[in-house]
DNA sequence: TTGACATGCAACCGTTTGGTTGCATAATCG
DNA sequence: CGATTATGCAACCAAACGGTTGCATGTCAA
């Protein structure tokens, strides 16, 4: 779960995992075209979204396809962001109580 | 949107907001408590989450009370994660018949 | 006013991150 | 075979990160 949250954290591999969504199955170099970045660079995003399991590749002779696990995105939708949904209006409330200058706590 | 996703991916940040949910509206001091941490780490880091503004701020005399915003993670779901969530159950089905050794891409 | 409490600010430090360059390896094509 | 293509590996580097310590400020209470 942390290595997910930290692989998204970078704009570049959000991107890739754009990309993946876009088409699926890419290869490096093909992922590398468009990014202004270093195909080494791209490499190592892809080591560490693979590292949390948000891209497997499958190596096919000499190129080496990606591909877009939608898995962990899932996990972190239903095990983190859906708990600060549950209680998301109230919060919104204590929140805009607060901000309007309530005198009492 | 990049701020978020950079503050969330710390560890300790993300049990920061935890805490706030679990109880909102508490102090520095409260949330330091429990944290095996510096009070000044876990300054720097509710610092960082409110530039991300996942965590809203108020003094209260010589307090300062910290309320979760629970809108920047309402939005990646919707923004981000949801797109992700649409493809998913093609992007697993591309990604398992790979995994299974199909000859031809 | 004085002391204690809650927080803020700044300097410093080791490690990680994101990126580069250069060279090595492996597979396809002529 | 040799050339080209696709990728891998390793060393290196500046900047950001996560954390610390020391001191300053502001507020409540006796």
């Amino acid at each position: 779960m942390d290595k997910v949250f930290r692989a998204l954290a970078d704009p570049g591999r959000r991107r890739l995992l754009d990309r993946l969504h876009e088409e699926n199955g890419q290869t490096l170099a093909q992922l590398c075209a468009p990014l202004a970045m270093s195909r080494q660079a791209v490499t190592k995003h892809l080591a560490i979204l693979e590292e949390a399991n948000l891209v497997v590749a499958v190596r096919k002779g000499r190129e080496k396809r990606h591909y877009l696990n939608p898995v962990p995105i899932h996990d972190i939708a239903e095990r983190w962001i859906h708990k600060f949904e549950q209680g998301r209006l109230r919060a919104l409330a204590d929140l805009k109580k607060k901000l309007e200058g309530e005198a009492d706590g």
